[in-house]
DNA sequence: GTGAAAGCGCTAACAG
DNA sequence: CTGTTAGCGCTTTCAC
């Protein structure tokens, strides 16, 4: 390969003016740069990455943590922060800690140690790994370039920029589109109250806003799998007033739902209207395709490479939280309750398991 | 940050004899070694990437070309060319092509160029970039280490390893599992000619093996989505004499296959077994979860890094094509004929589109 | 068994 | 505007 030494011979230049045609820095005739650019070409010379990375103290390549890539949340997000990433100039590493805490711990010393210029990490869960988050805290405040994605720090001071989703707007964006819709009794399929609380927050407003009140045999609680919301679109059949849409807390209890209610004749979105939340692949698969709230999973990786580039070129401000909206995607299982379609049937029974 | 002049003053060695201790290269006192390793964890010392990629020509990094991230199949594969490059000591530099051409042929210079020592590819698909081929045969003839994953080349002599998937085995397997539970009558729903040409051999040849004649009238052509699927899961319904069993050319088809069946009460697999191809996420989500034959993804990128990390560590030897073998998943889609249930009965309408 | 010193390719004072 | 030179942190002869 040749170096840049090479091109300084070829251009009858010294290093040091091929350096600065190289970096733009220093000024050089036109007359110059243009036989120095010949050189170049003429060699195909590309600067030695870790030389300069040496003298420099940069070497353009950022670390993505994230436990696990076969996961469409996590590669999403990895592609968002690749697209930004090679834009700005950088490589990414991809670190996968598959939930391994010393790994996840390790690999946040890439930084420190200069194998990497930033990081990016997302962890399992909260709280998933305290030794990584103290330690995570402890490098931000020594002023490393960290930019977390969904874990949120119990600190009082930020030391690093803190990108996360607010579901609570994709939320209120669902019961508006459904209220708009005509829909009132609004069935809510909520998970465990952890999970949903936010998303059951914003049901209770957004019908709250609306003068409606939240009926309580409406809000069903429950795990977030296919068959929980399966039971639920069965039970859903069985009130005596029962719901025009159903609002689930993920695609997957949405869809458990509509194969019950379908199952039993019920027509989607025709007679009942169902809107899920996270927008999983599966749910522009089915029929009918599900209307859903998605969470801006390639946004945040996105997001996330913009905050670290910014820092790593020099960009200086306030570290801040960064809440990115999860926001509704229309698709074929919502319907207007306006029109000549028939809903469900009251019959006599009861609704409560 | 500690240098490792830092550590031989601490110890009060020379830099060489750290070096020595670093790379167990040379012989050191065990006394000298202790002292040398204590002054390393005094001072929380680490060799600095930068420094000993320019002095070594060796930057530990690899780097995996894919054409995307958020896709089963590519993520799969990152993930084991990920976990192998890990234990070996090198990190995996992600390349995102997104099948633009000219990125592709951009990240296959980073090996020349010393950005990193070695450099996995998976095309987009066969012939899908001709310069970057062209390009990859070049490279590979200079000695660069590479490993191509897929990525089929009209070319004499091999300049690097290649891995590939053999899925007749998987399609053996799957005809196996079907005529030893006494399918005789299977139906095969395969793709357009390209795509499945081993498939349907593998077929056909598990056919002959077992005496058993191939029907042409069992034979259909598809594209390969599931509305396909579903058409001629409606249209097998219509044979004089239906199949038993259906062999799939992916799951998407497969799983259309099976909602036609199932909405005309059709029972899976009591009276007819569905068997898909690739193991898509959704392959498991489905009731009945669908047998199928799993590309090996993993392995996939397993074997890859596990060839490149081979060369990159100076092992020598030709290199070769290796084929990985799909395998047959059985989960719930398939059943024996033999027991009490009731097949397919035959009517009289014709069996043909 | 240990150390002195050269130099990997590059950038950045500093001098002219 | 251009060149000389020191040195980033490390490995590796070569000498002792």
């Amino acid at each position: 390969m040749a170096s840049i030494r090479d091109v300084a011979r070829e251009a009858k230049v010294s290093v040091t003016t091929v350096s600065r045609v190289l970096n733009d820095s220093g000024a050089v005739t036109d007359v110059t740069r243009r036989r120095v650019e010949r050189a170049i070409r003429q060699l195909a010379y590309r600067p030695n990455p870790s030389a300069r990375a040496l003298r420099s103290n940069r070497t353009n390549l950022i670390a993505l943590i994230i436990p696990e890539m076969v996961n469409p949340y996590f590669s999403a997000i990895a592609q968002g922060v690749q697209d930004v990433a090679r834009r700005a100039g950088f490589h990414l590493i991809l670190c996968n800690s598959g939930g391994e805490q010393s790994l996840e711990l390790d690999y946040l010393e890439m930084v420190p140690h200069k194998h990497v210029d930033g990081c990016i990490i997302t962890p399992p869960g909260p709280n998933s790994n305290p030794a990584a988050d103290s330690r995570l805290l402890q490098l931000g405040r020594l002023g490393y370039p960290f930019v977390s994605l969904g874990r949120q720090l119990d600190t009082p001071e930020l030391c690093f920029d803190f990108i996360t989703t607010d579901t609570a707007v994709g939320t209120q964006e669902a019961m508006r589109h459904l209220l708009e819709n005509g829909h009132t009794r609004i069935a809510y399929f909520g998970g465990p109250e952890n999970v949903a609380s936010t998303r059951l927050q914003g049901y209770r407003g957004a019908l709250s806003a609306r003068g409606l009140v939240v009926q309580r045999e409406l809000i069903f609680s429950t795990d977030l799998t296919l068959e929980a919301g399966y039971r639920l679109g069965e039970l859903i059949l069985r009130c005596p007033d029962p719901p025009t849409a159903i609002l689930a807390v993920n695609d997957m209890v949405a869809i458990g739902a509509v194969l019950a209610l379908q199952e039993h004749g019920v027509r989607i979105p025709e007679q009942v209207s169902v809107v899920g939340f996270d927008d999983i692949p599966l749910a522009s698969i089915i029929r009918p395709n599900l209307t859903t709230v998605a969470q801006p999973k390639y946004d945040l990786g996105r997001l996330a490479a913009e905050r670290l580039v910014f820092r790593l070129q020099g960009g200086i401000g306030k570290f801040e939280t960064i809440s990115l909206s999860a926001h509704l995607i229309v698709r074929e299982s919502t319907r207007s309750i306006f029109g000549d379609s028939r809903h469900l049937v009251a019959d006599r029974r009861p609704c409560t398991p």
